[in-house]
DNA sequence: AATACCAGCTTGGTATCCCAAAATGGTATC
DNA sequence: GATACCATTTTGGGATACCAAGCTGGTATT
């Protein structure tokens, strides 16, 4: 975290430049999703202002999308990067479940299933060599990707939001090959369902699914918590 | 909306001093929601700076939680008061049943059914003498308080902000008594399902409720889609 | 040694200034 | 009369100066 006061501007992928404000939102939400800066860790706007060559006008209206996002949290007079908070990741799971299920349902409806084919190359793309940062960026675009098919935006933002909050604590999450292997077969069942036209069913599997996956999430942070502590992460028991 | 360039700082229910982009958001959004500003009028920060006497940063700040509300959004390099959006509306109909059917659900499991009787004095306080104004905000509320008693924070928060973005169109619908009275009857069957924690009827009814309030506002408005045009409202068809 | 106190620094909140781009409006040209 | 063109104004994006509140560290008093 060397300061490199240089203003940095990325372009889009359309190619049109972004302006600072934009720039600055990307890259800390990069730094925040990427445990770069810890859960828990206080921010100062002149530390940004430094660190990506913005003046504060920019660093302040990232600030405040950030806070919408839930990455980042008023701490009393300044901003603190938002702890890992089981109680909330166990609420994201229920309100996942509710807007997740509605969407698929939706989706199931829809003549057009060749899209799936899309999602299901997607996760194809994995295998045994792919690095493990890809699963993880594959595993949280399954779902987004899956609720942007029901042609809902607001159930499909209310995905995207939820997998975004819940990036980091997935990152952390103790996780084995055998549990990456089982997300890759329920994710492959869901859109079996789907195909199939099996609302129910693919109500059914990606409910288990998605509590399923809380369960081992928190279990697996709750255990660890003492470790994550040590390396300066913080984390809020439920 | 005459400029008054005097600064007012309003206090919050806690009488502690708001910031000026708190005090600026917060009137900004009821100027808006009360249809001071109509749908699809165009914003100046410098309008508004010199509207509520605050200088442009707070301004920036609150316009940019206003969008992420929804209440506003970008048009090119300015500012745009949201049109009201006949298909926006339909999708908000679907994304609310997902969140507040999960919501009462999960109400109907809780043991202390107490709490209910707060939310039936509310309907309740509303007879043929209360203004429409206060109707409207009952109606509102029984919905968002209802979500509270979820205990759930993501569903309770995503039923709320439905429903401000909701807010105007509910407003603008022509509604006649028996359409209060029929809003005021499926509320209290709503409530009786869940007192009786029969979830799935609660379920049913808050399903049907939301679903056919959507069809009975989005016909009201295409109707009236004309005048609201000629009162300077922006409409988008669906 | 403990504590009350104060100066100075840090930090978020605000006001204001500058700039480039876009809108505006008038004018000259065809 | 229509249109292309240019000067002016307006507007949002950004930079910076200033302020008040709060924190910090040192000091003086007991």
């Amino acid at each position: 975290m060397n300061p490199s006061p240089v203003a940095v501007n990325a372009a889009d992928t359309n190619g049109t430049t972004m302006s600072q404000m934009q720039s600055v939102e990307k890259q800390l939400r990069e730094m925040i999703l990427g445990l770069e800066i810890g859960p828990g860790e206080r921010l100062t706007e002149r530390w940004i202002e430094s660190r990506f060559g913005a003046s504060r006008t920019p660093v302040r209206a990232a600030l405040l999308r950030l806070e919408t996002e839930g990455l980042i949290c008023r701490d009393g007079r300044g901003w603190t990067v938002s702890p890992i908070n089981l109680a909330e990741l166990e609420q994201i799971a229920v309100y996942r479940e509710a807007v997740e299920v509605a969407a698929v349902r939706l989706t199931c409806t829809l003549s057009d299933k060749s899209v799936i084919d899309d999602i299901e190359a997607m996760l194809d793309s994995c295998d045994a060599d792919t690095p493990r940062e890809e699963w993880h960026r594959v595993g949280m675009d399954f779902h987004i990707e899956l609720a942007r098919l029901s042609g809902n935006d607001f159930l499909f933002r209310a995905v995207r939001d939820a997998m975004t909050r819940l990036s980091r604590a997935r990152w952390l999450e103790v996780r084995d090959e055998a549990a990456l292997g089982r997300a890759w077969t329920e994710h492959h069942a869901i859109l079996a369902a789907v195909r199939a036209g099996n609302a129910d069913a693919a109500a059914r599997l990606l409910s288990a699914h998605i509590i399923g996956s809380r369960d081992r999430l928190v279990t697996s942070l709750h255990n660890d918590r003492r470790g994550l502590r040590a390396r300066g992460f913080a984390v809020i028991a439920a």
